[in-house]
RNA sequence: GGAGAAGUACUCAAGUGGCUGAAGAGGCGCCCCUGCUAAGGGUGUAGGUCGUGUAAGCGGCGCGAGGGUUCAAAUCCCUCCUUCUCCGCCA
């Protein structure tokens, strides 16, 4: 959600900046109306409202000396029918302006690249050598399956298209990639670790953007207001909805691992093989809460940590710094990171890092004071995957395949896999 | 799932229609006293948000949330949420 008041002063400055998205701004033309309307209303019921707890007070003092206060109290009624009437128009002009004011997306920020589609999506780093193979590569399901560490088939009777039986060592790849990860942001990287609900409620999905727009993205409970949660980033931001935090305490950084499940609308017969898009996948996630003139240092830092994990793991990636037509709603700025995928012969999305501005702490109510008596300031808030479990093992399975189909264990995995090598 | 109880400011807590934006206590701030400490005395301490204003200020809202009744609601009515206790069920 935009400031209203920056809106309010500055509309067109940022109704340019929106522009470069591409995207369609709906309504945002009638927020200068709404606006004035609300204020208006406003005032007139204040008025109103001023009046009536004067003449309350004296109908107080006149029914305490016994003296008639019919005429007031007459009055009033009326004042109270007026009251109810304006209010009920005010209501409705704050639901138009809320629902609008939810519909606007993110300001990107003066570092975004300006873009009209993915192809305009910067690079800004590049990492590691791209593996040359002296035989003939395999994709991962095609490995997955052959060595029975992945299942789609068994899954898709079970459950349906888009998800799979983890098996053997498979499992324990997946595993040890979640440990591995946890770790290295906990220890190294100054993460609290954070194990949050698998499900949240309508007013937490609102809080970090992907509701009211984005319904159809989301798996919902049928009989109860419960969404599958796509990503942990909405149950760990969401977890400082409406609380002031204390100035000492930002940045305030978490880590959790969750499951992630995406209804995957409007991808029908995109990535329909393999890890790389599934209705269920598992996510370690940092979601930081700063003090907005540290955000953008912030993002650089917490996009090392996601890099990190390739580094570590030895796999070849580059980032890349999305423009204004790939930023998504909520981000000012965003970066993925690419992982080298051999049987795509491309790089694929792993990681995403964004800084959100106070676009979510606003919504969220997330706030901090700087001192004691300060007014509360909303805070900057961060995140980014550390990284994407499926995609990873998909990478690390292609990029570490031998000619006889076996895969070598990446060597600081190989203590969270029990000293094994290589999964045969 | 059944039966009950409760949600008031940083904390505890009083409060069944107007003088309660809220007693009292704790905490916290300041002052006094005791050479220091412990103890004691005095005194102060409401947030947040919205509107309006250059500002100081003025005004609206507010006692879990949202509606309603009333000239007037923390107080009466309705719905919801959360917490606790007992019973049932259960990994």
């Amino acid at each position: 959600m935009l400031d209203m008041k920056d809106l309010r002063k500055n509309f067109q400055e940022i109704k340019d900046k929106l522009k470069f998205r591409g995207e369609d701004l709906g309504d945002l033309d009638r927020f200068g109306d709404l606006d004035i309307k609300r204020r208006e209303l406003i005032s007139e019921t204040e008025e109103l409202k001023a009046k009536r707890n004067e003449v309350s007070k004296e109908i107080s003092v006149l029914k305490k000396e016994k003296k008639d206060a019919d005429d007031r109290i007459k009055e009033m009624r009326d004042v109270g029918d007026r009251i109810k009437e304006i209010d009920g128009e005010l209501r409705q002009a704050e639901e138009e302006l809320e629902t609008l004011l939810l519909s606007i997306p993110n300001i990107p920020h003066e570092t975004t690249p300006i873009g009209d589609s993915e192809d305009d999506n910067v690079e800004a780093k590049n990492w590691g050598k791209v593996p040359s193979f002296d035989f003939e590569l395999k994709a991962h399901w095609e490995l997955g399956t052959t060595l029975d560490i992945l299942d789609f088939e068994r899954a898709s009777k079970v459950a349906g298209s888009r998800f799979v039986f983890y098996k053997g060592l498979g499992a324990r790849l997946e595993r040890a990639l979640i440990n591995f990860m946890m770790d290295l942001h906990a220890d190294e990287h100054g993460y609290k670790e954070m194990l949050p609900p698998y499900m949240v409620n309508r007013t937490s999905m609102t809080g970090t953007g992907q509701l009211p727009k984005f319904e159809e993205d989301a798996f919902k409970i049928e009989g109860w207001e419960y969404f599958l949660v796509p990503t942990a980033e909405v149950p760990v931001t969401n977890y400082h909805r409406d609380d002031i935090l204390k100035v000492e305490d930002l940045p305030t950084k978490f880590v959790a691992f969750s499951g992630s499940f995406r209804s995957e609308a409007g991808s029908a017969g995109r990535d329909t093989r393999g890890l790389i898009r599934q209705h269920q996948f598992n996510k370690v996630e940092m979601v930081q809460f700063v003090k907005p003139e540290d955000s953008y240092q912030a993002l650089e830092e917490l996009t090392g940590h996601a890099e990190k994990v390739l580094q570590l793991l030895e796999l070849p990636y580059r980032v890349m710094s999305m423009c204004t037509a790939d930023l998504g709603f909520t981000a000012a700025k965003k970066y993925d990171i690419e992982v080298w995928m051999p049987s795509n012969d491309t790089y694929r999305e792993i990681s995403s890092c964004s800084n959100f501005e106070a676009f979510q702490a606003r919504r969220a109510g997330i706030r901090f004071r700087r001192e004691d008596k300060s007014k509360p300031e909303f805070v900057h808030t961060l995140n980014g995957s550390g990284l994407a479990l499926g995609r990873t093992v998909a990478a690390i399975m292609e990029n570490y395949q031998q000619a006889d189909g076996t895969i070598e264990i990446p060597k600081v995995l190989q203590p969270y896999m029990g000293g094994k090598t290589v999964i045969k």
